[in-house]
Parts: C-alpha cells; structure tokens; sequence
DNA sequence: TCACCATCTGAACAGTGTTCAGGGCGCTAA
DNA sequence: TTAGCGCCCTGAACACTGTTCAGATGGTGA
C-alpha cells in the first residue's frame, strides 16, 4: 500500500511549502512584520490548517533556524572530518582565516537567517529547541579542530586553548555582523574591510601569546545555549 | 502667569511617568510583550491618551534609546573633555582598556537599553532619530580621543588610525553583549572572562603593528548609522 | 455502500497599535 | 459671573495579530 507514503509525501510537500513562503516573507519583510495569515494567503491556506503543521509560529522559525545551521555549514565547509589535510594547499592558519570569514560572509548572504539564529530576541527560549542544534555542534567542532590544527602545527601558541580561540574569533566577527545588519554602522565604513582587519588583528593578538583569563573553565559545553544539562526535562 | 509653565510642568511630569513605566515594562517583560495598553494601564491612562504625547510606540522606543546613550556616558566617563590628563594614576592605555570595558559592563547592567541601542532589528530605522545621537557622538569622539592620546604616548602604533581603533576595540565587545543578553552563549564558559579576554587580545592585535585595510576611506562619519547625508530629507 | 478519519475551513476569542468624535474641565476675556 | 475657547482625556471603534474549535469535506478501508 503506497497510500500512507503518498500522503506523508503530501504532508511533507505543504510543510516545505509553508517554510519557503515563511522564509521569503521573513528575508523580504523581516520576522516580526510577517503574519501567520500572509503565510496562510501565499500558500493560498486558511491560517488554521497551519496549526497542524506546526504548534504555533515559533516553531517555524525554529525549523528555519535549524535550516539555518545546517546552510551556514555548508558555506564554511572546513577539510573534510574536521581535520586539517596535510597537502593542502595554504597553510592551516589560511584556512582558518577563511572558514571564520565565512561565518562573516553568510552574515551578508543570508542576513534574515543571521539574525534569527544569533541576534533575535523576540523569540522565545532558542536554546531548547534540541535538534536545530545538532548542524551548530558539528560545525563548531570541526572549527574547534581546525584551530587545534594550527595550534600543532606552531601557527598558534601552544599555550592557547582551542576552544577559547574559537569564541574569541567568531565573537568579533559576530558583532560586526550584528552592527551591520541592524544598520548601526554605515556603509562607508566599510564594514567588510573593519571585519577583515578584525579578524586579522585578533589573530595576531592570539600570536602574541597573551595569558587568557578564560583559559582554564571546567569543561567546555556542548550547548550553544546557557541550559542546565542535568536538569531532567519537563 | 505662571500657569503657563505649571502646565508644562504638568505636562513634563505625565511624559516622565510614561517613559518611566514603559523602561521599567521593557525591563521586565521585554520590549516585544510591551503594549500601548499595559503601559496606559501603569500609570492610570487610557491608551488614547499616550498618544498626545507620543506620535507611536516607536517614538517611545526612541526617547529611551536617547536616554540609553546619556547613561552610557554618565557611565563611561573618560578623563575630562577627551584628552587624557597627563597627571592621571595610570597609563593611557589602561584608561582606555576600562573605558572600553565599560561599555560593556553596561550591557550587563542595562541589558534592555542596551539591546534597543545597539541590537534591536524589530525597531525601524533607529538612524533618523537624530537628537538621540548627540550623546553617541560625544561619547565616540571621546573615546576616539582617548585612543589618539595611546597613540601619541606611544602605546599604541602610530600608523594605526584611531577611528579604526575605536570600532574594532569596541565592535567585539558589543558581540560578546549580544551573544549573552541573547541567550546564544552559556554562562559556564564565562562570558565576561571571554569579554575581558577579548579585550586584550584585540589590544595586543594593535599593537602589532599589523597593516589594515580599513585604514584610508574618505573621512569618518559623525552619524552612527548609514544614510547619506547628501541626499534631500523628504 | 458506509463508517471512519485526517484535513481543511469559517468563525470566533483575546490581544495588538492606532484613530476619532465627543465630553469635561480649567483658563481667559467680556 | 458667565460665556466661550481650547486643551486633555475617554470610550468606542478599526484593522490587525496569534490561536482555538466545531463542523464541513472528501478520500480510505471494510
């Protein structure tokens, strides 16, 4: 019987179709200015047959963030299984410089999906929607081992911890990232070439082999978000 | 007469109570979850009534962006009138690593202001709000003062332009605040260890001496935000 | 053929920002 | 004192929002 697979086909098609009209609406109007009902009329839906797809509209924003994090590490794609291949061609501190610029780049390319992932606060709670986070553990890792990789091959301090590196490069580009889709800063001053000087300075600060206060934390978490892990959830 | 002014005063003192009860709303419940309504209800109006104060809700929203940018000044006080006091305890580049720390500490102390400042994308065009910019720019040319005067002391490299300084010594703090007031990062990596971290990685990057690309552009822009000046005010 | 069941719809509820005619009250001038 | 003027505020309404629910619809399996 083909019926049960045609009809979660069915289902599965509306549920795409909700998502991209969301996500359209969402790049072209901004989050907060789109409606279940828009999205309802674009699929050409009553606004309560999409409460069958999705609890509430919070949701479709966490399946687009999840969406989100799985594009950004497609962008920066970094060596293959996280560690860095010895024949290739620049050195591995280039090709950090170009994965963490990545991470910038996608902050252009896709600015609606920036914000909703590492900007908005008006959504409620982003950390406990578990699985968007699988894509965002696997990319930080990957960069995590690439850092570590530059690390051995004396690029970087030895005395530098990997993953405190990885907070101090993302961060900056983060909120430059941030200033400019909120259009706090102006085009003219270039933004791009104040995040490339950036990144640039704050490896050439980690060279300096400057002792760090967030050196030593007990472990480091596995979350993006600040959680209790141990706490049995409800 | 004095009833002229009495009504005034009269006046002053209802447009207070509502910002009041609007900053202390957005404090506790958030800028989104507050309506016209429950700020009416507050402070024992209807909601028609805010209106003959405040043309909308966004011009509400401005009026404590403006006093954001005040208290981030009053907060961030840097020697007197910009140039560094040569009889000053410590040297010029420790005034300026605090007076940069304090930005940040600020967006630990008022998170809401600093999140409708810096971070809010919900709020349209925050840039052509003019009289709430005063503050940010004497704030800036401070602190752009400041960093010319490490500069002249030989803290920092002369070829570095202090403009650049200025934002890119700022631009990842204000992603680490973002981070953190957004719930993106946990509180067991230490966000402030990271911030502090951060700070002087950036500082040392400086010092390096390192070539940057964002060196020359045509000349610094007083405004914060990005429209051209050139073009007529429709 | 008929009962079943998932799916979708129309209507409604409670909430939002905003507008507007009108009432009430204090001030000014006759 | 009183008439009128003008400001300020209110109640009601409009057009929205996210969400819920009874009921219509129509394909499915017996």
């Amino acid at each position: 019987m083909g019926i049960k697979e045609r009809q979660e086909r069915d289902r599965e098609t509306v549920r795409r179709a909700i998502l991209d009209a969301a996500r359209d609406l969402f790049v072209s109007e901004g989050y907060a200015n789109v409606s279940i009902r828009k999205i309802a009329e674009r699929i050409e839906y009553s606004p309560a047959a999409l409460y069958s797809y999705f609890p509430s509209k919070d949701d479709i924003f966490f399946a687009l963030a999840a969406e989100g994090f799985t594009r950004l590490n497609e962008a920066a794609p970094i060596g293959s299984g996280g560690r860095f291949h010895p024949a290739a061609p620049a050195t591995p501190l280039d090709h950090l410089r170009e994965s963490v610029w990545r991470i910038y780049q996608f902050s252009y390319d896709h600015p609606e999906y920036f914000a909703l992932m590492f900007l908005d606060r008006t959504v409620p709670r982003l950390s406990q929607a578990d699985e968007c986070f699988v894509s965002a553990r696997e990319g930080k890792e990957r960069l995590r081992a690439l850092i570590q990789s530059c690390i051995d091959a004396g690029d970087l301090p030895a005395t530098l911890r990997a993953e405190v590196a990885l907070r101090l490069l993302t961060v900056g580009l983060v909120g430059m990232a941030a200033l400019r889709i909120s259009h706090r800063i102006s085009e003219r001053e270039r933004p791009d070439a104040l995040a490339r000087d950036l990144l640039d300075v704050t490896i050439a600060g980690l060279q300096s082999g400057l002792a760090l206060r967030s050196y030593s934390f007990e472990e480091w978490p596995l979350e993006i978000a600040a959680h209790d892990p141990s706490s049995p959830s409800s």
